[in-house]
DNA sequence: TCCCATAATTGATAATAGTCAATTATTGGA
DNA sequence: TCCAATAATTGACTATTATCAATTATGGGA
């Protein structure tokens, strides 16, 4: 662990507040690796060992039915993730792979609980963390209820405009394929939905999704921040 | 708050583990009430004032958009629900209304949260408690994005006889049309998914469903305890 | 016990989404 | 720069799910 490792990880939400001994305590036994792309970092049904936290790359939480799979969520850096498998000691509902080569550090289970038992801050940091995943969690499904697929793309397509200071030029972040999956459609449908978003108010040119019109395509996504988040 | 009503919420794990005093104190601003059928407690996009524990009867929790509506989850006695918003001063995502005559303990939010700081176990437990949420709607999610309707119907089917001992009686515990909701279908269409699995083990008598051949169904339903809970 | 409001079912049809196969783009490495 | 592997798109078709309208069943009060 470098020191400007360590001060990234100290600005994260879950981090910030807690007592500086306890920080130090979990960075000291904290380790950072290096993985490459397309590795399974967890396997869904296992049992947490590390809490991790990427740093840099991106790392997909995917889930497996039956032989069918479905991308639940991309996590980006710097932020951790499956802290709830950590605290429940319960086996992961979700697998992790790396979509890139990415920078993780991992924070043995064992040592977060007796930091989360002696640090107020840092409990009350890691409740409000766990807050948040579930409502990330009714968010998506609420998403997939009660929008239909076109819906929900022209909901993502704003959404990722106005994470990025609502400019009128998205680039999506990830393959369409995995998009797709995420939205809980396959890449065809994918296709089909974009380029009827073109009536309503979009230009696409591969990655690249220019908003024309976006009081049309609003009018398709109907935003809303207890779907879309904030 | 008379003293069982107090003893049945000490009993819970969200209360169980926390010192006295927290209890106590908790407890003496607490209020029980009891709402009618059908009442709105909890309108989603507001912002928590109580924590809330339903005692008797049983709540729905809902989301609506552009019109549409659909159930998210059923909350029985006795437990909390909408922790989560409570933690994060967040507006609320969920409606919740009662579905029966339903008596709630409200516990003021600003209180909860100073004993939440004052008593590491309460916190800890609270953590439990929301990492156990994330976890139901990480499992909503995928059952939803991985199973189509009539395998997630077969699947509530066995998860419903499991919880009750492997009977092989079950009598659903929501109207039809409320459970088709929360599994994220039409009425209409819950009931033909019925009828398809008559043919795959089961027999249905109004609310009482026979499981007739658990084998059958389960190979519609392929219970996962990473979709279905333990 | 009967009645009636409401829930559940059924059939017909429409909308939505998935599958398969073929073609066209794109992109990362030699 | 080109080439090959992979991703994306397209078309035709199928499967799944929703909608609408009509009928039948159910269950809680008078």
């Amino acid at each position: 662990m470098h020191q400007d490792e360590k001060l990234r990880l100290r600005r994260l939400p879950l981090f910030r507040e807690m007592m500086t001994p306890t920080f130090d305590g979990l960075m000291e036994i904290a380790y950072a690796q290096t993985f490459p792309a397309q590795l399974e970092l967890i396997r869904q049904g296992e049992y947490a060992d590390f809490l991790h936290v990427i740093v840099e790359g991106s790392v997909e939480l995917h889930a497996m039915w039956n032989g069918r799979n479905t991308i639940m969520g991309i996590v980006n850096p710097v932020s951790t993730f499956i802290l709830a498998a950590c605290v429940c000691e319960e086996p992961y509902l979700m697998s992790a792979r790396t979509l890139e080569r990415s920078q993780i550090v991992l924070l043995p289970v064992a040592d977060v609980r007796v930091a989360l038992r002696q640090d107020p801050d840092f409990a009350m940091a890691a409740m409000r963390e766990l807050a948040n995943g579930y409502r990330t969690f009714v968010r998506h499904a609420k998403n997939l209820k009660l929008r239909n697929s076109t819906e929900r793309l022209a909901a993502y397509i704003l959404h990722q405009s106005r994470q990025n200071d609502d400019m009128d030029t998205v680039t999506l972040p990830v393959e369409k394929r995995l998009l797709a999956s995420h939205l809980g459609m396959t890449p065809e449908n994918l296709s089909r939905s974009m380029k009827a978003l073109q009536g309503h108010g979009i230009a696409v040119r591969a990655m690249r999704v220019k908003i024309a019109d976006r009081a049309r395509l609003a009018a398709v996504a109907v935003p809303d921040p207890l779907i879309d988040g904030p």
